[in-house]
DNA sequence: TGTTAGCACTCTCCTACTGAGAGTGCTAAC
DNA sequence: GTTAGCACTCTCAGTAGGAGAGTGCTAACA
């Protein structure tokens, strides 16, 4: 256990260095916090958490960095909340009050303005669909060749398309194709529905030759491929530039990995596949190796009370913490009130 | 005017500049492409070429390295056509074949695959639908709160959206407003209707009081804010990561501006905002000065004939023209193809 | 026993210097 | 008009040296 000396020790080392980025020595530390002991005892202190496992010397002759294991003590029991400073409230007050609503643009917005209060990246997923279960799917026909797909969900969300069907297409087949699949898909989760299921059914389908055959797999196809995409999570990635400015990102090979990362969106959803309220992973704790030496802070947002899709801040380890869960807390506020107010898909 | 030699030599630079991005001196450029000259030679013609702007020279005792100018002459006048390598042959037909339908999806992926193929950066803008002129406007009744808004184009276009109104909204209503806004607005061309017409007429209705004022405003705010917002042309960029490999993009600060342009769409859209055809702005030819030391080759691509949207590469001066024209011209093919297939949006 | 002053030691970083290498322009000869 | 030869220039990589920062250890002190 540490003592109450090293934990006030812990704590400055941290602050100290997410302000300066530079290794910090005993020197340091006995001006800028006033700790009431000489350098040689902090030095002490210093030697004994490392030799604990919370800090790290980069070299003998510098001064001390906190391992992955400092900031996680440090997060889970020396950090003080934050505060937001006006501006920074203004920039949330604005984006809120913007009126956008359209989804793609928020959360692209929302990513940017992550980035911005944290100068860190900012990650969000779009919303999940598919959190609920079917009820109904209806095919409306429109005019000779379009027809207007509805999906409801039983927690309100709304997808819709228009296909554009052959021309021989008639009503009763639309029916028809519209009760098979409801009635074989209602009430199940969308997950489920979006995975296998749907191939499942559909290869059913074929086995059915109630149906003019041709007519229902080009039907059924158009159908198909648009559920798909529309399970497709979507990740938004805004202010990748600000990263830079971090000195631990003054390696080019580190950056190229970081930004081929963004743009690999499987492997984002993976890593934003969070659980609910705030989550931190720094450094080694993350699974993937690319961000092994970086920090992710994450929280849930919901949308009429469910969980719907994660908001985060990627940063070094070197992070403001406090500051960061600060930014993440009022940004899923944000959305939440952004896309509850409606309904709007 | 050039001599036949100067051109040759010109070409040779270019050529082994952009392969080697080391300034080229006279003695490689004897020893590996046979100009049948000697050494001195060939230094009195770059002494030419230099005093002629085509050539610069970073330091006094360095090779010489093609300037913008020279650049745009080889491109006009030295430039040889290339051929795709089967491999690249391959992952264009995949990309074709995968049979991914969906515009985002597609243009996301298009733009990676460009930028795999040329080793830059791939920027896509996604097809402008208005491009032609607005046939009607419906609007069909769902349920109590759900209407379905059609949008038709003359060249074929088609949004659609479904609005979540307020339960007081009666059928009749919904004719008188679309009527009101397809006869006020049919025939004008889209890029038209989304800027301030949308607007003009929108106070116009305020103004005419035979509609229920309050629940009109609602219904056209809705109307409104989807048309905006379907104007909004978007950018899909793909393989930043890969310009860091280039020795030209070593600087961070370099990089840090273009990933920040990245991000600004509005800018980007006014640097895709090109003639159609393969069309070429290299360094100081390019407005933005953050591109100032890039190269932008860009082609448009057309859906139905018509040309929508425009496929680019960004990339350094020093680029390999011919090549990324190649990949260009393919890629538009492939949209087109992928897109005309069907009138899906 | 815990704290502190003093000191030798280590390591990085910056600067200056040097020599090798590449490439040029110029001159004179072909 | 072309070429060989040569003096000159500039970059780059490697090296050496000194300043600066920080440590760990020891011995003295409260």
């Amino acid at each position: 256990m540490l003592t109450e000396r090293q934990r006030e020790v812990l704590k400055a080392i941290v602050a100290e260095y997410v302000n300066t980025a530079e290794p910090v020595g005993s020197r340091t530390l006995a001006r800028r916090h006033n700790l009431g002991v000489s350098t040689a005892t902090i030095r002490n202190e210093m030697a004994d958490l490392e030799e604990m496992g919370y800090l790290r010397q980069p070299h003998v002759s510098a001064g001390r960095v906190p391992s992955d294991h400092g900031y996680r003590f440090y997060v889970d029991h020396l950090m003080e909340e934050d505060r937001l400073t006006y501006s920074e409230q203004n920039l949330l007050n604005e984006f809120i009050y913007s009126g956008a609503r359209e989804a793609d643009l928020v959360l692209a917005t929302a990513s940017r303005l992550l980035s911005q209060l944290s100068s860190y990246v900012g990650l969000i997923t779009s919303p999940r669909i598919h959190t609920g279960r079917l009820v109904e799917i209806k095919l409306v026909h429109l005019s000779q060749q379009l027809v207007l797909a509805l999906l409801f969900t039983d927690n309100g969300q709304l997808e819709n398309r228009v296909l554009v069907l052959p021309p021989e297409v008639e009503p009763e087949h639309l029916e028809t194709l519209a009760a098979y699949f409801s009635c074989r898909l209602a009430g199940r989760p969308m997950e489920e529905i979006t995975g296998r299921l749907l191939d499942e059914v559909y290869l059913e389908l074929l086995e059915e030759h109630t149906l003019s055959h041709n007519l229902v797999t080009q039907i059924a196809e158009t159908l198909m491929g648009w559920l798909k995409a529309g399970g497709r999570s979507r990740v938004f990635t805004g202010g990748t530039h600000n990263i830079l400015a971090q000195p631990e990102f003054q390696d080019l090979e580190k950056v190229r990995h970081l930004l081929a990362l963004f743009e690999e969106e499987a492997l984002l959803l993976q890593l934003l596949q969070r659980e609910p309220g705030i989550t931190i992973t720094i450094g080694r704790e993350n699974r993937l190796p690319v961000v092994q030496n970086c920090t992710v802070v994450s929280s849930t947002y919901t949308i009429n009370g469910r969980s719907t899709g994660t908001v985060a801040v990627l940063g070094p380890t070197r992070m403001d913490y406090a500051h960061v869960i600060l930014v993440l807390e009022h940004m899923a506020c944000c959305l939440e009130e952004t896309f509850s107010a409606q309904d709007d898909n």
